[in-house]
DNA sequence: AGCATAAATGCATTATACTGCACTTTATCA
DNA sequence: TGATAAAGTGCAGTATAATGCATTTATGCT
């Protein structure tokens, strides 16, 4: 899934979990605010931040070098 | 290859199109310091920023659920 | 419908990424 | 070894992510 994508995927991931903004808040030791900005997608968050939350989310954010088929 | 190594990924990818730093920077519409500040690895960027670094460089971002055996 | 919980929004403040400029240090040559 | 290019460093200004607080809106349940 492409990064781009990063804010579907914490709220379905999320979801999923079954927890809500406030607890995915805290549990990520990052401010409600800036989780409902994430998942809005109308942010440029930073990458220290993004890792927080998928450290929670067990989300893996992955580098590769782009394949011909991509 | 994981996030945390993105400072290794941009410098060796870098090289690996014969480009430098400052060339780098003019395509990827990103200000010289940051792409120093960028492969030291003493960084936390902005998603975006690493985005346009990426673009140039044939790097992608990828997300993902973590597996059990990973 | 009424209530409770979750999520969204506006605003002000703080922290820090991003930037350019000047300078130093380190490679890479002829 | 001297010249040139590339990379690293310190500093100050600007842009914006991150945050908290208060309020509003949406969602779900009995």
């Amino acid at each position: 899934m492409h990064i781009s994508d990063i804010n579907n995927a914490i709220r379905n991931r999320r979801k999923t979990l079954s927890i809500n903004q406030s607890d995915l808040a805290d549990l990520s030791q990052i401010g409600l605010r800036t989780i409902k900005a994430l998942e809005s997608g109308a942010a440029n968050p930073r990458i220290n931040t993004l890792q927080k939350v998928c450290d929670v989310l067990g989300l893996e954010i992955l580098i590769r070098v782009k394949g011909p088929g991509d």
